[in-house]
DNA sequence: CGGCAAATTGACACATCTCAAAGCCTGTGG
DNA sequence: CCACAGGCTTTGAGATGTGTCAATTTGCCG
């Protein structure tokens, strides 16, 4: 049980790891950093020499725009490797906020670079990461244009349902959704008003259960049917990457 | 001029090529393909083994939901090598179509792997790609969620404007934008009808002119003002990445 | 118990959708 | 060269979804 425990879940969930390829991954020094609902990981504008790895709880992506708007583009669960683009981006152009408390460690980019440069395979896994984090943002982008507040909610719980679940997170159908509704708000571009609303609907569905944080998904075939979910984007078949 | 000319460019503003760089693009094989609106370039389902690289026109990422709507996710203009998120996600999670009439060439993924094998840096500047492509759809996230349609549309005008310059397709102000004002709704997750509001509300700023499919941008910076763009998600500027 | 952030509700304003119809291009066949 | 068909653009009117503002309730923590 180490801090890259959930990023090796998270990979072999996808393409089979070898001894030697986990080895590598563990030998990754790192810096351990807490954080408070709110606070800046990695602060837009910087030019990080890191990339950061969730342990616990949430991370989003947040781009602020006038008027004090603020939009999330992403959320992050333990074992997502946060901001392997400032590998390639240099300068961020959003910044990464803790949801929730939540803890990361960051890993120096010079270190990531090494152990791609030893394994090929491993490389394709983090560029993998890069593509899986493309993949949710279309999903995202089609649940923003093209669904209404409860499906586009309906889908984002299935899939954070399937995110947590391949981390070990979820216990049977329920899992811990420490997010405000503010948050959740900008999430899905509404207003926390309408937010409300929308996790009103989903509880009078009876599909699922939400008492403080605590997400009950009854009956995940309905959920995923009124919100067109299908997880085949979420890439959760072992194959050869 | 090669059918890899527009890809250097793109390259080229974000980073200094070497010759031999250069050469081993050019080495590439690559099958050419022409296709009318419409038409797919690749299949959601399908298991691609070549990626594609747009030469002419414009294609797009398309996810289709029930009742026949659909989002688009990513606009592809020529240079923009598509697709190579198929190298890791093997399955296809949406399709890629023509927006108007467009060519493009494919090229093998085992000689991509290829390349990127003999030039370390010219395999970042592929996971570059990617991760220009992720920065995009968050900024399309962004316009989804806290945007109105008008800001929307000038956000997405300016974005064109700056990618279709990077390629030389821009004459002064000016670029060709081949679509229909339906297409750009699936864009924007708008209907037909209120997208076309919205280019009439633009056109009557007169900050742009709207000709068939001619947009003239009279006054780039109001332009940017109103919808809040900065181009700097689009990481033009020459960096050793 | 008191204080504060978060959740919830109601009423009304505004943005966007849907449906329906009319006008406008462009390619094609006669 | 003209007439027509079909797709695209444009407009209007009424329905629906979402935003805003303001107030109340709930839940947690000191």
């Amino acid at each position: 049980m180490t801090v890259f425990s959930s990023f090796i879940a998270a990979l072999s969930a996808r393409d089979t790891l070898e001894d030697r390829e986990r080895d590598l991954i563990e030998s990754l020094p790192s810096r351990a950093g807490r954080y408070r609902r709110g606070e800046e990981l990695v602060a837009e504008g910087s030019r990080p020499t890191e990339s950061c790895l969730i342990t616990s709880g949430m991370a989003a992506r947040t781009i602020y725009l006038m008027e004090g708007q603020r939009q999330i583009t992403a959320i992050h669960v333990p074992g997502d490797f946060v901001d392997l683009h400032s590998l390639y981006l240099k300068t961020m152009d959003h910044s990464v906020a803790a949801l929730g408390a939540c803890t990361a460690v960051f890993v120096p980019h010079p270190d990531i670079v090494r152990i791609t440069a030893e394994s090929p395979h491993l490389a394709r896994l983090f560029s993998l990461t890069l593509a899986l984090d493309a993949a949710i943002q279309r999903a995202w982008i089609t649940s923003l244009g093209r669904r209404g507040a409860a499906a586009h909610l309906a889908h984002l719980l299935c899939e954070l349902f399937y995110r947590f679940r391949v981390v070990g997170l979820t216990a049977g159908s329920s899992f811990d959704l420490a997010v405000t509704q503010s948050e959740l708000a900008d999430v899905m571009g509404l207003s926390t008003v309408h937010t409300n609303r929308a996790v009103k609907q989903l509880r009078a569905t009876g599909l699922v259960g939400w008492v403080g944080s605590r997400v009950t998904i009854h009956d995940l075939g309905s959920l995923a049917a009124m919100s067109d979910f299908d997880p085949l984007y979420l890439n959760l078949r072992k194959e050869h990457r």
